[in-house]
DNA sequence: ACTAATCTCTAGTAACTGGATAGGGATTAT
DNA sequence: ATAATCCCTATCCAGTTACTAGAGATTAGT
């Protein structure tokens, strides 16, 4: 059931937009800095990232890339499946991209055990990711950073 | 977070063996015909299995696979695990195959909020799976058979 | 002993996917 | 103008997936 690296540092890149402040756009170099991802294959995640209208981008000078939408509305849930697709295990148990079984052996989907034990498996990992937003994601990051900074008595 | 049709197949064919009472071994052949999956490819498969004591094979005349252990001690997310590795989408959060993020940006691995959300991803799969036992498919199966025949009066 | 029915094991292979790299083009701020 | 950006397409390599093939070993029944 592993992620992608596509997936992986879609997550990573968004989780580091969602982090940032002061500027609203930070360039592709400062993002591929930051997470230590290849710039060239960052940009393409973020072109990815673009078409599924989850961040926005600028060109020329002062340009770059920042969330479409408030980061607290985008959820890893919506990141992962334009990154690696469905979250199902099967597709006849996808919501988003259902399709029929391919096995012939198959009997009708309301009655095979099987689509139901995948179809309980994709809700489980839907309640996590998809009631995570990138702005719980940020917000959790920063708590334990003053959690770390009160442990040291910084 | 597509299960490969290894994976697939590996559970298909256990619920077929699980399902069947008449005699201890299934041959190869008829496991094939009953799940309609190439018989080569099927037998690999299988191998795979027996490799991890999952079933139990038999040459020669009569032979056949038989599950190694009683079906309801086998879970399904043993054996997803035997085919498709980890249930983590990340390795950080694997129980099974730990390993060190690859991101040298990472935090230490307790401060990683990433790594907390992946894990609560790989709990959530791991509850479903862990939880459900090719006996107890099989007994599912069997009772939605029966409402079947109720249904039409048979 | 022979034979038919099995599983065992190793190789090979075509297509796909993942994980990049490269480079020229378009746009924007200064 | 020009430097800093993103935009887009092409290419590439390694590994994986999903098979197929075939020779070998074992077992049951005759």
């Amino acid at each position: 059931m592993k992620l992608s690296t596509r997936g992986d540092y879609a997550v990573r890149v968004l989780l580091e937009l969602a982090t940032e402040v002061d500027q609203e756009w930070v360039a592709l170099a400062a993002l591929a800095e930051r997470t230590g991802i290849s710039p060239k294959y960052l940009e393409q995640i973020l072109m990815r990232l673009r078409t599924a209208r989850v961040v926005k981008a600028k060109r020329g000078a002062h340009g770059g890339y920042a969330f479409a939408r408030p980061s607290a509305e985008v959820t890893v849930g919506e990141v992962v499946r334009v990154m690696d697709g469905p979250l199902a295990p099967s597709l006849c148990a996808s919501r988003t991209a259902h399709a029929p079984c391919p096995v012939y052996r198959c009997p009708s989907e309301d009655d095979c055990v099987l689509r139901g034990l995948w179809v309980d498996v994709r809700d489980a990992i839907s309640q996590v990711v998809d009631a995570t937003t990138f702005g719980d994601l940020a917000e959790r990051r920063r708590r334990q950073e003053t959690e770390q900074r009160e442990m040291y008595h910084i």
